[in-house]
DNA sequence: ATTAAAATGCAATTAAGTTGCGTTTTATTT
DNA sequence: AAATAAAACGCAACTTAATTGCATTTTAAT
């Protein structure tokens, strides 16, 4: 999505209503390069929110084309930004994940290139993620 | 790892004992396909076996080397068959996994090509997995 | 200013997995 | 075959992530 459009008009696009929550919440996932569990954004949000609304918001926003679950360590669910302009119906995510060993976090990147299948032992494929698991920059220091 | 070695010999060649419960395990793992979650696991024996024995149990053979964690749907994990030798050192996997939005179920596939990087955007890449999401054949019809 | 839908907060609940601990079973040694 | 130590098991309780129901508040449109 463009830098220009601000965080109300991007919520209203995309069928949310303006709440000081869900704007710290947008303005969040656009500042951070990786990804965030729902505790992790409870913890990051000033002021005290509780977990359900977390939880709800996070729902709203992925539904809406916001943000997408990103895999990630753990039975945890992860959410990033989308990077691609994603709406309810698109809403296709077919980029390399790098998560690192050491801190847990997952990164998007769309500079891996994928193999494309369509078709193998019978499945016929819709979606693909590559999965890069290793050690991040900071964690190598 | 070869058909001629029976059910004892496999666990006992990876410091497992030999109770009922584990061979009826190992059986259960040979004989699928696909993989298994906790749950389904402890629906899939015969008689009632605690939860927290099929937990350890599981935790056991993959600490051992006969099952690996395989990626899934929603937030439970997943067990298959090591299909290479696998030890309690060496317990690489970069295979594909097919995952059907239907069933839910994974499958491990070895005949799909892995791209192989070893660094980018400054991380160094210790292992990868290619998830493919579609329908399998059965639920294709 | 009115109003309906959306968003929030609180309490309670579910689901997956874990921990502690006492008992049973296995495999090894005598 | 008896003794023994480690491994495996079962039960109860607990933790963590996530969900549901419901009443209240807030938003945006009329």
């Amino acid at each position: 999505m463009s830098d220009s459009m601000n965080l109300s008009e991007e919520l209203k696009k995309h069928g949310l209503r303006k709440t000081s929550f869900r704007l710290e919440l947008l303005a969040l996932f656009q500042e951070i390069t990786s990804s965030l569990s729902a505790e992790e954004v409870k913890n990051r949000i000033a002021g005290k929110t509780d977990k359900v609304t977390v939880y709800r918001a996070l729902d709203a926003f992925e539904k809406s084309g916001l943000i997408h679950r990103v895999p990630g360590k753990g039975n945890v669910t992860r959410y990033a930004l989308c990077q691609t302009e994603c709406g309810s119906d698109n809403h296709l995510h077919n980029h390399a994940h790098l998560i690192c060993n050491v801190c847990t976090d997952t990164f998007c990147i769309e500079d891996v290139e994928m193999p494309v299948i369509r078709e193998t032992n019978g499945f016929n494929i819709q979606s693909s993620k590559l999965i890069l698991e290793g050690e991040c920059p900071d964690c190598q220091k």
